[in-house]
RNA sequence: GGCGGUGUAGCUCAGGUGGUAGAGCAGGCGUCUCAUAAGCGCCGGGUCCGGGGUUCAAGUCCCUGCACCGCCA
């Protein structure tokens, strides 16, 4: 039995972050466990290596874009060895048999005519080289990049006729209703495509970095049609028969939810053309938000893969990225969280468990795995065989974080265990028989759990597994229960697990984030006492409130400045009802420019502190005039 | 604006085919000692978003309203 999963290939314009890691560690857990199980696995990951911006930056390096991209490919190869990624295969478009891949599929459609040349209009912005669709330009003609005014170009290119493929499709998914993981992504791209597809274009001129259209050199093939093959050209088609043969069509493409389009569309149309058997399931999985914030630039640090490992370990923080959220789902990043999944999952349940069994082996047992009378005690060996089976149910479901779930259940279930059959009490009173059959069905659980985080955590699964002295990687027959050889010597190693200080962690993050977003702000330009003299703001109390029909946060107020009464129209309404403002004392902008908005004519605005959610309105003296000035 | 989804304990979420609500975490209390001050036990009475309906009986089905999210335009 075979499986081929596949991670999307990276764009080498990049530096690897913590959402190439996610989907790469997933791709790799699968992969050891369907080996594991048995499988013949081939894991193919890799990188995008052609385009546009890789050439712009490797001009502005003063290097020719293959050199950048070999440059940057060590990034993620580097990386990977870090995580313990167990990919077969490492392809980069820029491969020979890629290219020739290709090439060859492209002019097989075309002569079938799936692909035609015609001509590919949008908006041009000269400076950034880049075409707009008239909805991604602000103000419908600038360009959402740079804001400058773009223009209006024609471009001869190769489309593929993906208008042709809609119904096609949509019968597919019908037949294949699991195509597309999870399910509310698999209606989004059936309501997609019953909406009507146009053709793709899949060619340019405006750049040289690409695969030549082989009838046709001025052209290149445009991202998507060279991208997606890799799928194809990584396990060889073209130079490897039996291999592609035998690993075709995949089992799983894993991706982010960004590029779904791509996959769960035109790369089934492109291969109906093309004649090949469709793939058996894309799974989009979500995003990563760091420390409750959106990913930005300067938060990327704050997570950076690299550093993760370094501080926590590769396995707590691939645990960590399967454990806390479901796959599929969107989820938070953050250090706190991180840390306590280290400290209650990993040291508390699972290494503090493993420890306590390895010292009472060695203290009531000589060290060695006990002989018992009875292999087998239904309450525990009952349990871990559901609990097996279970796994391999949510492992085929992509379900990780219920595989795991279920894991500690059975770790729960022995910390339980112990207690209730005490082995202490057990070894003072000399019951050596059941002393010895408690010991054995808990070392031989610790032994299946072993065998089960393999594929999550590979690297603690080899240490726990060494300490109940096994040096063997698991494999399909370890998945079940009594294999656990008595007279065996046990080893008492290091906590499996060492707890981190979450406290600390979280005020040294929170310090860190504090300062990173200070950053921008100290760019800004500075301005003079005269600019701010400029500024009236002034005490003002509110005598009437309401809120403006038809919005959630929008409130006219009336307020009195002390001199004269006025109409603003505050965004606050969210957080504050009319009744609440009414007799408040605020702080008024008082000469801003008048503006209308949702017909009424505001006049100055309410100043209030904003944090990106909440609206805090400031709190002032009870004894402050209306009237009284800021400065 | 169109299509789809979600709204359940402080937090994150489970709750096939309808029958008087559950788990993990956090918090409180208790307890054992083999253990990484870990483990184990007990404690939550939550308008199951609001309203209406079907039914002997509805988080669970139907209608409607609200809020949030996703895809599309």
């Amino acid at each position: 039995m075979k499986f081929y999963v596949t991670t999307p290939i990276y764009y080498v314009n990049d530096v690897p972050h913590i959402g190439h890691a996610y989907t790469t560690v997933a791709a790799d857990v699968i992969a050891r466990y369907k080996r594991a199980k048995g499988y013949d696995v081939f894991f193919l990951t890799g990188t995008d290596e052609h385009g546009q911006k890789i050439e712009k930056s490797a001009k502005e390096k003063g290097l020719s874009p293959k050199e950048l991209a070999d440059k940057v490919v060590v990034n993620f190869k580097k990386l990977w060895e870090k995580f313990n990624i167990s990919y077969d295969h490492f392809i980069r478009t820029t491969d020979d048999y890629h290219e020739r891949c290709v090439q060859e599929i492209f002019e097989k459609l075309y002569k079938q005519g799936d692909i035609y040349l015609g001509e590919y209009e949008g908006w041009y912005c000269t400076p950034c080289e880049s075409f707009w669709s008239k909805s991604q330009l602000i103000d419908e003609k600038f360009c959402p990049d740079c804001r400058r005014e773009v223009e209006r170009v024609k471009e001869e290119s190769y489309f593929f006729r993906l208008s042709k493929y809609q119904d096609a499709l949509l019968k597919f998914y019908e037949e294949n209703p699991d195509f597309v993981k999870p399910k509310t992504r698999m209606n989004e791209i059936i309501s997609f495509v019953k909406q009507g597809l146009n053709d793709i274009s899949i060619s340019r001129t405006t750049f040289r970095w690409g695969i030549p259209v082989p009838f046709d050199p001025k052209h290149v093939i445009y991202v998507w049609f060279d991208a997606l093959f890799n799928y194809i050209s990584g396990i060889g088609y073209g130079y490897d028969h039996e291999k592609f043969k035998k690993f075709w069509p995949a089992d799983l493409h894993i991706i982010g939810k960004d590029i779904l389009r791509f996959h769960a569309i035109y790369w089934p149309a492109f291969l109906m053309a093309a004649g090949f058997e469709l793939p058996k399931r894309v799974f989009a999985h979500g995003w990563w938000t760091v420390e409750g914030r959106k990913m930005s630039k300067s938060l990327r640090n704050v997570v950076e893969p690299n550093r993760l490992v370094d501080t926590y370990g590769v396995d707590a923080v691939r645990y960590f990225l399967m454990r806390e959220v479901p796959f599929g789902l969107d989820g938070d990043f953050s250090h706190k969280a991180l840390a306590h999944r280290i400290n209650g999952d990993l040291a508390n349940d699972l290494g503090n468990l493993l420890f306590r069994m390895v010292t009472m082996t060695i203290k009531y047992c000589g060290s060695k795995v006990p002989q018992p009378t009875d292999k087998r005690d239904k309450e525990l060996e009952e349990l871990a065989l559901r609990v097996v089976e279970d796994v391999d149910r949510f492992m085929n479901e992509q379900a990780f974080h219920k595989a795991l779930e279920r894991i500690w259940e059975l770790i729960r279930a022995a910390n339980k265990y112990i207690d209730v059959k005490a082995p202490w009490a057990l070894a003072k009173e000399n019951k050596k028989e059941e002393l010895n059959n408690v010991l054995y069905n808990l070392l031989e659980t610790m032994r299946l759990v072993g065998v089960l985080i393999y594929p999550f955590m590979p690297e603690k699964s080899a240490e726990l597994l060494e300490q109940l002295g096994i040096t063997k990687q698991p494999a399909k027959e370890d998945f079940t229960w009594g294999l656990l050889e008595p007279g065996v010597e046990v080893k008492k190693g290091k906590p499996l697990f060492p707890k981190v200080d979450e406290k600390k962690i979280a005020e040294e993050i929170e310090k860190e984030i504090t300062e990173t977003e200070k950053e921008p702000s100290e760019k800004e330009p500075l301005i003079s006492i005269d600019d701010f003299a400029k500024v009236k703001i002034i005490v003002a109390k509110v005598v009437d409130a309401e809120r403006v029909p038809k919005t959630d946060k929008l409130l006219k107020l009336t307020i009195d400045t002390g001199s004269e009464t006025r109409t603003v129209v505050a965004g606050i309404g969210a957080q504050y009802s009319p009744d609440e403002l009414k007799g408040k004392k605020v702080l008024y902008l008082a000469n801003l420019e008048p503006k209308k908005l949702r017909g009424i004519m505001s006049q100055g605005m309410i100043l209030a502190a904003d944090d990106g959610k909440k609206i805090y309105l400031p709190t002032l003296p009870e004894d402050v005039p209306v009237g009284a000035r800021i400065r």
